[in-house]
DNA sequence: CTTTACAAACCAAGCGCTTGCTTGGTAGCT
DNA sequence: AGCTACCAAGCAAGCGCTTGGTTTGTAAAG
């Protein structure tokens, strides 16, 4: 099992420790079966009490959402920074969207990916405006590889593929398995970039 | 917006038209999210007559989720009948997934993808017997292809990263759009095969 | 070193509402 | 007569959330 959580906001503070509860419990058994009787157990406190920390229970899976989308979008841009050649970018990018979904924040990005629409739509709209930051990365490493002529289809269409495979690892990523994390970043990285350009480092 | 599911179990019987209704109300919003009443009131009954057909609400996941495997399951089989050449029947598979989840059957694949942990761990296990089948067309021909040299990966994890490629799609393929499901194929398709291989058809 | 003050954190109880499902009975077709 | 299909009414349980009051940690005032 993963170590749990340390995005930004999920520290031991009270409410820290609701929130990496919350999102474990929404990873388990979804947003709309995890009761806030549930995660105020998980914690050691009565319902009510949670009420003290969040308006409501939506407002726990936005705050989870956001914590999350942001400490993504940070690491996207440490996977990138400086790196000049567009294949190493991409190949960080897609060795950190991975680190995200079946790594560190696995529990957090499944409920991400599952729970988002549970959310009202002022909420989604404003998770998305910082999403497209995180997807911004990825649309200049691929666009940058395609001027090279080292991309294999449409730069946006190649995104949606790739976050795709990347996504559905959390259905089968076995970390013990005999794939390791980066046998499976070149596996996927293969996917996109043609096979003649030997020029990455 | 696709035509109403016309699976086997799905005709205008009144358990029929219990099942489409169920199977789009959980589409749009989620299965613990619709009730027996919203179900009960898309075909015009009263909430405690649904239960003259079913005998829980689980129950029609149950039947929506096995109805959905079963014709899926009989589509790849006639996406790959009588097709030699591996190549040529893994194009047939991809097409047809494709078509399972942004065509006719979307309404309830997105169902299956996302709630099917909503079942009962016995049900769940029935479901993923009978949905071995539907992934042994896929291993055969991903198989057949190893053989032949022209696969690209792992058959294994290439299955899954097809998977996840096409289950993606309904987030974001646009039957409108420039892409059509066809153009969609071939490039899914290349991902997987080698480049070199000039044999198919 | 004690007193007073105050806010953050929490408890115990329960309200109002919705949920899946049950019950007893009825209309209509064969 | 007997079956399928349905209605009207409602029950027991669980839900998110509120309320009024109590503990706990911290820090300035005496």
């Amino acid at each position: 099992m993963a170590a749990t959580l340390t995005v930004y906001g999920m520290d031991d503070t009270p409410r820290g420790k609701l929130l990496s509860a919350a999102a474990r419990l929404f990873r388990v058994q979804g947003y709309d079966r995890t009761t806030v009787r549930d995660i105020a157990a998980a914690v050691g406190i009565q319902s009510g009490s949670i009420f003290h920390h969040f308006a409501s229970k939506e407002d726990i899976l936005f705050a989870v959402t956001m914590e999350v989308i942001r400490f993504n979008t940070e690491r996207m841009r440490l996977a990138t920074e400086g790196v000049a050649d567009p294949e190493q970018r991409l190949r960080g990018l897609i060795r950190a969207e991975l680190q995200s979904i079946v790594g560190d924040t696995q529990e957090a990005m499944i409920v991400l990916v599952r729970d988002w629409r549970c959310l009202a739509d002022d909420k989604q709209k404003e998770a998305l405006a910082v999403r497209a930051v995180y997807e911004g990365y990825w649309m200049q490493a691929l666009n940058d590889l395609q001027v090279e002529g080292r991309l294999d289809a449409d730069p946006m269409v190649m995104r949606r593929l790739i976050n795709g495979m990347t996504s559905w690892t959390s259905n089968w990523f076995d970390a013990d398995g005999s794939l390791d994390m980066d046998g499976l970043t070149e596996v996927i990285l293969q996917r996109a970039v043609t096979a003649n350009g030997g020029t990455s480092a």
